[in-house]
DNA sequence: TAGAGCCTGGACAACGTTGTCAGATCCGAG
DNA sequence: CTCGGATCTGACAACGTTGTCCAGGCTCTA
């Protein structure tokens, strides 16, 4: 039907004009050109039966020759399914994200589906603000890893049925499927191997309590120390933003009182690496165990004992999750815990220093 | 205007399955709860002027009570821009492309644009897979680390005017920009100063040649060496899939041969750090400079020495460019070079043993 | 008070795709 | 030779938004 086509060639005067900057091929160009409707285009495109050899051939040398290439926004706006998922961190270029954001992206691919990320830099205004505007986006799914603790904001996204999953903390004020790992269990452990080998003025930094990974963690340090029956004191554990120079005061403080620590937890990462090289500048033994595992740790003269969780794990779960929602398999918002993994490699090992 | 409202309200019999599962309220919906049009709701959605504040305000209520969210999508189909670029690396897991997306992402949201990314795996039809697929969704620009060696592929896209950039390795059979380290001239003073500390039996471990970044880096390795007079004998160096095994045979082949190297250059992350785990085995000092800065190289005894990439930096430069592309600013395809610096930690200042 | 000009609001088309449905074509069997 | 049915194809509407354009009401001035 050259006719269907003529009103188009007008506005294109020029053949060439189709393949100018930002004005790309249609399916309409396409059809034109192979001489064939504009459906079976799409019924080409979209390798749907009914489409003789023939035809099919010369759709697929228009599409060639005009370099098409179908617009998914157009796409999506028809079907009401974007195949793209959500994934909303704290930061990207943390290295435990790394492996989270990875392993969500393997599960969406395995399910046909691309990975929008964003970092909310542990701020839950821009939390927000990306959250929303990935919905606007109309993701069929988020993973949210929140900063903030209140998500009130989300409810009328649920109702209008986007999957969700939080992950690492729970999600605030809101009824949500969750992944966590076991925060509580992993900190009394690692408290309680250090008691184990002897000691009993054991210290903890960690982050502001009111994140809530860091407030488990906490608990289970506490717990830990009232099960061995050990009193603690205010001066050992300090809690907080956790930058190197902050971090490195509170493990001062800690080691030089009257009553010095003899051995520390360290409540992340971050913490963990900023203890190991305020104990590497002074003599006397410090054991310590941290939360999170790093690479090298194995490395460091001692090893660094630490309380492992598998971030990888931790986004391959969720975005399981996340699919079973979409699946309508799973309807219940439930809460998942995963283990972490107690690994000796020396610092916690450390007998207490006389 | 009720009576535009009245055929959405028959579609939509009862008022509460507007908010039910996937069926989200629209712009129209909206209008017909405030008793406005259509398109006055679209102007206080976007902030457009023309609108009498009390009409505002009923609108803002309307939408507040249906939890409308424009949907993008549409928004896209009808602008033509999406406000969202990609970004293809090898893996999100690598703690060398962490900083590096995150600094891609700080840009783009300064310029109110999502990040949508995906890890090529190292494997060139997944890559092009992947960029395709953000070409489908219309990006406005992409950012690739290529994994692959022809891009040919994208010409019709580039045609359609989608901004461009490749980072860490350059585009393969296309004229593209690209934003690269200097590969070349960090290993070639990387080498030199192992030769200044009066090494001559230096060992190369680096990646399959194919890579750009591996076969500069062997190329500066190779000037270095030719500078200053060095002949370099083939089990010198080691090229290949850079997994922990390979690495091992390797730099214990070359440290127990008839002529053992007393240094090694280890051409990436991976293979330096393997190379330390060999090296701590082992009771005869042998000095290591690295390519790529790795957390904790300091705290190793010895601290490593290591060329450093900026790899922030890498990524702000190319997202930078990207926009400028985008902006119109920029037409050319140009060849950007960050410096790369020298860091001495001490495994790059032993003395040869004898 | 009439006319000009501004401000507000709405009807309509278009973006590029897919689902529906009906028309056209072809084959073989009666 | 004709008819039934299967197969292939295309016209059209719809997805939810924004740009264009025009209508109607208002204010201001002469």
């Amino acid at each position: 039907m050259p006719e269907t086509a003529a009103p188009r060639g007008e506005r294109r005067a020029d053949r060439n004009s189709a393949t100018r900057y930002g004005n790309r091929p249609t399916m309409k160009d396409v059809a034109a050109r192979a001489g064939v409707g504009l459906k079976t285009v799409s019924r080409v495109v979209n390798g749907e039966p009914g489409v003789t050899a023939d035809t099919e051939r010369r759709v697929q040398e228009a599409i060639e020759a005009l370099g098409f290439r179908r617009n998914d926004s157009a796409r999506v706006l028809r079907k009401g399914r974007t195949a793209s998922i959500g994934l909303v961190l704290e930061d990207l270029a943390d290295p435990f994200y790394g492996p989270l954001s990875r392993a969500v992206e393997e599960v969406a691919r395995a399910h046909g589906a691309l990975l929008i990320n964003g970092s909310s830099a542990e701020d839950p205004d821009r939390e927000q603000e990306l959250v929303l505007a990935l919905c606007a986006r109309r993701v069929d799914g988020l993973v949210v890893i929140p900063a903030g603790d209140d998500h009130r904001y989300l409810e009328p996204e649920l109702r209008a049925g986007v999957a969700t999953v939080f992950v690492d903390r729970p999600a605030g004020q809101i009824d949500a499927d969750v992944v966590l790992s076991d925060n509580f269990g992993g900190a009394r452990d690692g408290v309680a191997h250090l008691i184990a080998h002897g000691h009993r003025r054991i210290g903890f930094i960690g982050d502001m309590p009111r994140i809530h990974t860091a407030a488990e963690r906490l608990r289970g340090y506490h717990t830990a120390m009232t099960d061995a029956g050990i009193p603690v004191t205010n001066s050992w554990t300090s809690l907080g933003v956790t930058d190197p120079q902050r971090v490195r005061r509170a493990a001062e403080e800690m080691l030089s009182g009257p009553e010095p620590v003899t051995a520390i937890f360290a409540g992340n990462n971050r913490v963990t690496v900023t203890v190991v090289r305020v104990l590497a500048e002074r003599s006397r033994p410090v054991a310590l165990v941290g939360f999170d595992d790093f690479e090298l740790a194995d490395l460091l003269q001692p090893g660094v004992t630490v309380v492992a969780q598998d971030a990888a794990q931790l986004g391959r779960t969720a975005a399981e999750r996340l699919f079973s929602q979409l699946d309508g398999t799973l309807v219940t918002p439930e809460r998942t815990e995963l283990p972490t993994r107690l690994i000796t490699r020396g610092s916690g090992e450390l007998a207490p220093a006389k």
